[in-house]
DNA sequence: TATAAATTTGTAATCAATACAGAGTTGTAA
DNA sequence: TTACAACTCTGTATTGATTACAAATTTATA
């Protein structure tokens, strides 16, 4: 879908800024940090500063656009995909693999009303394994 | 068991510092912040530093005495429960649950060696749901 | 005791994130 | 088109958790 229609469709003005962070996110599956984002927009963007991605990407997850991790809890990362899904990072390959999740009533927590949810599991992948052993 | 011994057992020498730093981790479900352990132990160790404490958790993690979670990713939180668990932190009493969680086959993980699991849910817990609605 | 090794401490530095105020842009109505 | 308000973007300064590092203290051992 028209990533400009998607954020006004979601309650956020879609200015050229907006669109082409959102884009970049909706684009890779490499949950970028607020840095990672602002070297890959700033050559395109030259005046773009880093607060403004930081304000972007507040306001996205405010609106339910994309989704916060984070990840090794020294810097948050961000998702496009919005579905329920846990993180797996390889420690050797450090590819970061999405992987399915169970129901929330699987998990005891019937009667409680889920929110954000956050699952972030490290490793090593089977590929490394078979490559390294 | 004796904290001391389990130290020892588990390659980290037991000075008094770390035993009393374990037990207040053992003996709490509120999964503290390093400043968290520092203020409650402060008080009985007065010569204590900041500096001492990060050390030391950070040497639990290492020998897989504890658990480090990143939470909401501002800061760093320390759990003595190493068992594979979730935490739902209720948006509304601030409470952190500990929830049960699946096998990692169940998550489509079969093959890969899985090391550190995080699993954060936030949300309403049943009780504030019952009791604001 | 003497000496080495390990532990603890305090200060300074780092760096992600936020606060805030000013600059720029867009939309609207006369 | 002009004027004005609302919104968006920018840059600097600040905050605060964490780390680096070297000195001081404690513990272990010969």
């Amino acid at each position: 879908m028209d990533s400009a229609k998607y954020l006004l469709d979601n309650g956020v003005k879609p200015s050229i800024v907006r669109v082409m962070i959102y884009d970049y996110l909706k684009g890779t599956t490499s949950h970028p940090t607020v840095d990672d984002i602002y070297k890959e927009l700033q050559p395109k963007v030259p005046t773009l500063s880093k607060t403004t991605v930081y304000n972007t990407v507040k306001l996205f997850v405010a609106n339910g656009l994309i989704k916060a991790l984070s990840i090794d809890g020294t810097q948050i990362r961000y998702d496009a995909d919005i579905g329920h899904h846990g993180h797996f990072k390889c420690n050797s390959c450090r590819k970061v693999y999405d992987f399915k999740i169970g129901a929330d009533a699987e998990y005891g927590l019937d009667g409680f009303k889920v929110g954000t949810r956050e699952i972030f599991y490290t490793g090593e992948c089977n590929h490394c394994l078979l490559k390294n052993n």
